[in-house]
Formats: structure tokens, sequence, C-alpha cells
DNA sequence: TGAAGGATGATCT
DNA sequence: GATCATCCTTCAA
């Protein structure tokens, strides 16, 4: 079952963060249908969240995607070398938008690891932002589409993680974010090995 | 028009 | 643990 469109659109980001835990990302690519359970994300949490890319309500080109009503992909470019896919949350005009960190993978795993380049399954296949975009073909191309499209979608299934699974910490990379790169809007699967960094 | 820097990961030592 | 690849976005001039 697809998640409904109100999943998206609660206002909470870290709740739904934390809540996307134990749900299944997926990809249908040229046939190919790839993705794997969510176990690693992150909140970023509209315009007072210096973390952020749309901190200070900054509207840009690349930016407009945050602003879009709850259950539309955000893609980025980071580093020059790595697509990050997020989902958005919230109502339009609230850029509020959750980062998949890490998947752990469980449907087109041939196709996945013929993207990343590699012939064994190991952690670093979908451990990782940047390691989840490659694995599941996710480019700039899909930014803004809709979570309730055949292409790219996130599925409820029997799998839920207690809070006594979950980890919650500070975000990976936001040191410039001062104050708020300390906030616990991390959120993780205890000891699962396709967690990126420290996943205890 | 240009320069700085980044929500990272792979590959070294 | 340190370095580097690599290029788009942003902001200043």
């Amino acid at each position: 079952m697809k998640l409904p469109e109100t999943f998206y659109t609660g206002t909470d980001v870290v709740q739904i963060a934390r809540n996307l835990l134990g749900k299944y990302l997926f990809t249908r690519l040229d046939g190919v249908t790839t993705g794997g359970i969510i176990v690693e994300t992150e909140a970023y949490n509209g315009v007072t969240d210096k973390a952020s890319h749309a901190y200070g309500n900054r509207r840009t080109a690349r930016t407009e995607t945050m602003y879009a009503h709850g259950g539309v992909a955000y893609v980025y470019l980071c580093y020059g070398i790595h697509e990050m896919f997020n989902v958005v949350t919230s109502a339009a005009g609230q850029p509020h938008a959750v980062l998949i960190r890490a998947i752990e993978p469980a449907e087109g795993i041939d196709t996945m690891l013929y993207r990343r380049n590699m012939s064994l399954v190991q952690p670093n296949l979908t451990a990782g932002p940047g390691s989840v975009g490659k694995a599941l073909g996710i480019s700039r191309k899909l930014n803004g589409m809709s979570l309730q499209s055949d292409v790219l979608w996130i599925e409820e299934r029997e799998k839920y993680y207690t809070d006594e699974e979950i980890k919650a910490g500070p975000r990976i990379g936001v040191a410039y974010a001062g104050e708020d790169a300390l906030l616990p809007y991390r959120f993780f699967v205890k000891g699962n090995i396709y967690v990126s960094k420290p996943n205890r």
C-alpha cells in the first residue's frame, strides 16, 4: 500500500521523519523496481532551521521544490557528485523535508549492485544518502515528482520498529548550522548495518 | 561574471 | 584519519 497523501501533509516534520523508519522506498525505472526499508532519516524543519536550504525563507530555483505541498520528492546535488533524495512534507509554502540517509536493500538488488558498480552486497550498498540515490537511480530529473506516481513511491508494509529499536541524535554534516546542528533530528534503527556513521 | 563552499563517499596512508 | 573528486548553487560585485 502506498502511503497516502495525508501521511505527508502533517505539520510535524520531525515526527514524520521518525515514522518513515520501517517504510519501503521504491523506484521503478526502465521497467525495473528497486528499493528497500528506510532505516535512517533526518528532518529539516522549515524556515527557522539553520541547517535547511530554506533557512530564512530562502526561495531560489533549487529550494522552490521544498515549498511544494507534502508528498513530492526534493532531489539536489551535493558536493558536485551525490544526488540526495528528500521527502517534502507539510502544506504548500512550508519548506519542510526529510532526507533519506539509508535503506536496507529489499528488491532489485542485482540492479542496485550494477548501479553502484559492486559485485557483492555490502552495507555500503545503500548506507548514506549519496549511496541511496545512486543505488535507486534517483537523479535530479525526479525533483518535484509525486510520491503517488509509479516511478517513485513509499509503501507501508508489515514492518514496524518500536521506540526501543530507534535512536535519535544530531544530524550529520551540518556543523555550519550553529546550535541547530545539535537538534536531535536524525533517526535511525539501532545497530542496523545499513545505517551510515555511528549506528548505536 | 566570478568565487566560495557544500545535508558525501571512495580511496588512500 | 586525511585527502580528494567534482560541479552546482548561491551571493557578491
